[in-house]
DNA sequence: TATCCTTCATACCCAAGAGTATGTTTCCCG
DNA sequence: CGGGAAACATACTCTTGGGTATGAAGGATA
């Protein structure tokens, strides 16, 4: 105890503490415009103290990245997983996905950058198999919900377009729309992040069933 | 007839050439990692060319968004203007919107940049006012989404939640998908997008359609 | 034909920022 | 208590790219 707090960070701490700070730099300014600077001076700290966990920025935003897809997948997992009627586990999954957006928005900010394809000059071998490796991840992602599609329509309680893959694009832009319109602010309270993620579950799942015309 | 052309290119086209080749480069590398020269190399020019017609970086930019602003209205300008029943004005709109995603691609992922807010780094005043003017004419379409769905749920013939502007959202978020998922492809048939467009209408309409539950 | 004016190309300047090299402090371990 | 490793801070290098200053070529006009 000699410092003024309790006790000295562990590593894996300060690992999350530089995560978070990075994301919230990403998120409000985009990578090109984010400097290592920035993200150190979100900290109090110097680009020393950044070098010292991350090679590169690159590889920072790499891990931002990651740990963005890490957390949509926890937050759909056990709806993807339940035992339950497909619809049941497909609105599970949606809400999952909606509530991630929400709570953990500077992450998905920066998911969503990672996947819209700029800035591909990847010059490390490690930061091109990382790459591969992410675009794999989301398209295991994308699959499950393309899979629970797939088996609502051949029991006829979903309905889709001649291409279904559209329909699951369309389903999961809808999902996604918080990234793009939504900023969290200081007197927001769990009821309303609730009424927000009920709102897009209901529109999107009602996009998807299967109505009598 | 001096040269292999037919004539010399007026001003008003090489200005024209000059939004396209922008476009095309914001869009695929971002606002920051696309470079004057870059832009200029797209048209087997130099920096000269480029800044004969544009003062600065931000205002090429902004003049790319502004245009991408002008192709949403007047693609959903007849549908809002329309004599119709609500529910079909809006699905006119829609169509028409979701229309520019496909056939503009590269002006509405340019035009979808400049809304998410990074890189506000407005150092000239006229600069501060062309943005201010964007965010007035964003809000101005969005108005009217927002005002045919208030009518249709006046009339009943629409559903919503209790906040409609997330209705609205979301309804809008759907139609924006192409933005993040569609790429343009070479052997791409007129077919294919009418397609893609009836099918995200279709999901985004049921979504606000009022069905007996 | 002399002279602008337009329309660019070339050459240059300069700041910002990604890395790097090297201190410096603190903590741990023997 | 001494030595080393972890965890940074400081001070530098060097490239990239926005912006500018200037030149050059072609057309229009008098």
């Amino acid at each position: 105890m000699s410092d003024t707090t309790t006790n000295s960070p562990s590593r894996s701490e300060r690992y999350e503490e530089l995560l978070d700070a990075a994301a919230e730099c990403f998120q409000s300014r985009g990578f090109d415009a984010t400097s290592i600077d920035t993200v150190a001076r979100h900290l109090g700290a110097t680009k020393g103290r950044v070098y010292h966990y991350f090679p590169s920025k690159m590889d920072l935003f790499n891990a931002v990245r990651d740990r963005g897809m890490d957390i949509v997948f926890q937050a759909t997992d056990p709806g993807y997983q339940a035992d339950l009627p497909v619809l049941d586990r497909l609105e599970a999954m949606a809400r999952g996905h909606v509530r991630a957006m929400l709570f953990h928005h500077s992450f998905m900010l920066v998911l969503k950058d990672g996947l819209l394809m700029r800035r591909y000059t990847t010059t490390t071998e490690f930061q091109k198999e990382s790459l591969s490796q992410h675009i794999a991840r989301r398209d295991a992602y994308e699959a499950r919900f393309r899979e629970l599609l797939a088996k609502g329509l051949a029991e006829g309680s979903l309905r889709a377009g001649p291409d279904p893959a559209i329909t699951v694009q369309t389903f999961m832009s809808a999902l996604n729309g918080p990234v793009a319109w939504f900023r969290p602010r200081p007197g927001d309270t769990p009821q309303k992040y609730e009424a927000i993620v009920e709102e897009i579950v209901r529109f999107a799942m009602q996009g998807l069933r299967a109505y009598p015309s």
